[in-house]
DNA sequence: AGCTTGTTCAAGAATAATTCCAATTTTCAT
DNA sequence: ATGAAAATTGGAATTATTCTTGAACAAGCT
């Protein structure tokens, strides 16, 4: 396969960055971490796979794993699990959690009230040294005729 | 094999009910569930597997997770996810999250301050119904001699 | 006790998401 | 431009979990 080359040097977007927090960025990355700011609706991997296709005809499942995991490693991207279905990945870097409605079965971010800090409201030993929070919610959201 | 016959209806401690909220409690189901109130270190399906061995021991990895999803189903258990690691499994019926301290490998349990509902600190449209809630934590525990 | 019907179990095959691997290509610094 | 290091690709491999099928079982009835 040839046409590779052809791709991946093509016309990036003047407006391409270099790298991201210390992440090189080469063209794969660069439309992976566009498409996520562009339709923040938690897709998965697979999800991206098949959308970024349009521009970048030839990128493999594996491409799509391996810039996903880098955007996440650097920070520019949270991954996001639900019980044990597919990973989804959200650029939202804001702390927030996400609820699931069952109903249409869409993901929205929920964030805290004003001046809420989860650390605040959890019984922890002091001292306890928090990285990394995950908050899921499922059920309904209200109908808008109820 | 025929001595699953003998192994399943061997010795039913008087103690094993004859159901849980409304699920047929078998000596394998027994078996699973108890392993769980004893050792609460939120162990997984293989765990549950490798430890219940030494009271059936021609029980399979098949049933296990079919005994873990029934206790799950009929609410006697919580299936508890880190990422996308196994699922893990914990008989702690009250509503709390999890740490997973990073030093130890540990996971703990933890649980709200008194008077604090989840559904209070977080931004919901009103008359959302909250089904479930995930909440997993990752971080460190202080140390002993801090 | 024996029959019937629905449930559970065991063993292994199958699946789905993700990761690994080796070869090629691209990038970046020189 | 050139070479070293990093990224991409396509396919194979892995892992946790689910599915499938037949045998074993339990419960209710006679």
């Amino acid at each position: 396969m040839v046409n590779q080359a052809s791709e991946s040097t093509q016309e990036s977007p003047s407006d391409m960055p270099a790298e991201i927090s210390g992440l090189r960025m080469t063209r794969q990355r660069w439309e992976v971490y566009r498409l996520l700011l562009e339709q923040r609706d938690h897709p998965t991997a697979n999800d991206v796979f098949m959308r970024v296709k349009d521009r970048l005809p030839n990128i493999s499942l594996a491409t799509v794993y391996n810039c996903l995991e880098a955007l996440v490693q650097h920070g520019a991207i949270r991954q996001v699990n639900f019980e044990r279905e597919s990973s989804r990945f959200c650029p939202n870097l804001e702390e927030h959690g996400h609820f699931h409605d069952k109903r249409s079965g869409t993901i929205h971010d929920v964030t805290f009230k004003p001046g809420v800090q989860l650390a605040d409201v959890l019984e922890l030993p002091p001292g306890t040294l928090i990285t990394d929070i995950e908050i899921t919610l499922r059920g309904e959201l209200p109908t808008a005729h109820s």
